[in-house]
DNA sequence: ACTTTATATGTAAGCGCTTACAAAATGAAG
DNA sequence: CTTCATTTTGTAAGCGCTTACATATAAAGT
């Protein structure tokens, strides 16, 4: 069934066919009903390749984020998909790794199909010096569509950010440790994002606003497990795989270094943070009187962990709301539409943390 | 950059430009380096719309779930969305709530982007006499592109489906409870797909097998919170929420049912053997000697709980991985593929059971 | 050198739709 | 009953690509 055999059946020519589809007021009513009755019955659907070549609009955005499998970014792709179908749009999925080649040819091939925007969902980008041509290609990309991030920072023309202020997230819950008392508050950080950064510049502020000293062998760096290799995990067979490890291996490591002391400890994520409660369990350490942990993202482990996990939630719905509302706005044509919206962080308390 | 740009530069016809997209063998290998060369360089990608006129094909599969945030779902999805983009396809994704006119409507938007195939994932369809309604619509859409289950068993023309043996799976489990002495074994779920059916069979049979009475009380069904109005949740901001509200809802619904009496709890899924944890450390109970707990999916929550939760694994990657094996070769256009691919279930020992 | 056969390239006809433009129908005004 | 303005419909030219078929070129056999 196409366009043609409508016009045969309905008697008028395919241009009248696809007006009424497409809902010009240039037909009379008449004509349209009976067009519509056509199409009703011979369950007619256009084809969108042959319209997308006329349109060049699919009305399908792509969203790439690094591992779908992460809770926080299947949250947030789960609240975009969502809210973009509320509007008529679908969504193409990337799980690109976290290897950038990989994100670059991810990109490459939504951008080929054309889609209206892109949304990235997770603090993409390194620290280091890298950051600059790691960023490149989003530019590239932000030529041909409006871009988006959730939880990520790149500066540049059609580029839209959204992010939680992690800076200010950290820095309330160290302020709140201190303000408890807490001396040695450990950072417990596995990488080097932009949101990662944004934490220790909070962790440290609170410090120095409180006029502690700032500790280097405080700020405790676990390098993330099978990063890089994320692409050939798929034959891998441990299924809370990635999890399980990380919070096993940062019990691990903590309990390996030995002559560390600290009476606190300030988590990027709640899977370092679950991991700092297994260490205290290890060394039958009290929570939170012996030590108190905080996690980040507010994450389904912090309800699932004992005692139940005192975590930042970062608002990633808030974060997508924010995104979609201005993409809306980029696709309808408006201009000077806010490019940068940073939002801030609440701390939810549990019972990891005394305050 | 379109198709005759490139072959202007190149000097060749575009039909030659298009054999060398398309990998074809009837180039000779010094005009298709020369080609090659100019794409390069031009950054040339074909359009996918002219594409999909030709081929009516966009390299491209529908998957459709009820809720990405969920942990299992979301493994799924990943696993499947990695394989995929391996093979060159993308995956547009769906996730339509439980609601079964959403998941219709889902559906049919995906077909009109004319995907390749279409992947169901999660054990989608309830028990009752509605089955045959719900399971209709798929046939309809099996009518137009191979359609594929994971964890969900829907007989049909081109339908195809891989799920655990949950049967198998519950059965083993419970076996292993009755091997160890006990005699009142709760089961828990909360829904009545096609899963929660089998597991509840395996669970029956375990304990005839046994010789054990099969008692009514110890079936014990937690209305699923929320469900229903999962589009609605958009604007909810509690962030772990339906995780949380399980879990929280699982303790106090045990806690409510006082005169209840039982040892040890066979939970249709995690967030539920999580809540019976919680119960157990709000009663004071030790686990697993005065209380033993198992889960189901071996989600992540089973190494954040504590003790940490024995649970069975249902092989999501490998039922993905047979999925797609089969697609490959449907899309191929194979016939006589098998339909119906069952793969056993495995138990993952932690600390919740003393087996 | 001259067929025969295999290989490489080009030509042109769609694929199903949108839309500018032309043509026809309708209606109002003279 | 014209005439002109207005509304409705039709015609046809793409959109960028694939591919059957025709043609040209190269390789091999005699």
């Amino acid at each position: 069934m196409n366009i043609y055999d409508i016009a045969k059946l309905s008697g008028v020519s395919i241009a009248t066919v696809s007006r009424v589809v497409n809902g010009s007021p240039r037909v009379s009513e008449k004509t349209k009903q009976k067009v519509l009755a056509v199409i009703e019955e011979s369950e007619y659907t256009p084809n969108v390749f042959a319209r997308g070549l006329g349109l060049n609009s699919m009305k399908t955005i792509g969203i790439l984020c690094p591992d779908i499998s992460d809770q926080y970014m299947a949250e947030a792709v789960s609240h975009l998909e969502k809210r973009m179908h509320q509007y008529g749009y679908d969504c193409i999925l990337g799980c690109s790794g976290s290897r950038q080649a990989a994100r670059e040819h991810h990109t490459r091939l939504l951008l080929s199909k054309r889609i209206d925007a892109l949304i990235l969902v997770g603090s993409l980008f390194a620290g280091s010096g890298k950051d600059q041509e790691e960023t490149e290609y989003l530019r590239e990309a932000a030529k041909q569509v409006p871009v988006f991030l959730i939880n990520g920072y790149v500066e540049g023309e059609n580029i839209y950010c959204s992010y939680g202020d992690d800076c200010q997230g950290a820095y309330d819950v160290t302020k709140a440790l201190i303000r408890r008392g807490k001396k040695r508050i450990l950072f417990l950080y596995d990488s080097q994002t932009y949101s990662a950064r944004q934490k220790l510049i909070g962790y440290e502020t609170a410090l120095a606003d409180a006029g502690c000293p700032i500790r280097g062998e405080l700020k405790f760096y676990l390098r993330p497990l099978g990063s890089g290799s994320m692409e050939e995990s798929c034959f891998v067979d441990s299924v809370p795989g990635t999890m399980q490890g990380k919070i096993h291996y940062t019990r691990e490591m903590l309990l390996a270094h030995r002559t560390l002391e600290f009476d606190s400890v300030f988590a990027c994520n709640d899977s370092l943070a679950v991991g700092a409660l297994k260490y205290a369990l290890a060394k039958g350490l009290s929570v939170p009187e012996e030590l108190s942990v905080a996690g980040y993202n507010n994450s389904m482990m912090a309800v699932c962990c004992e005692p139940e996990l005192t975590s930042v939630d970062n608002q990633v719905k808030q974060l997508c709301n924010d995104a979609i509302d201005r993409m809306l706005e980029v696709l309808d044509g408006k201009t000077d539409v806010e490019q940068d919206h940073k939002v801030p962080c609440r701390i939810v308390k549990r019972c990891t943390t005394d305050f």
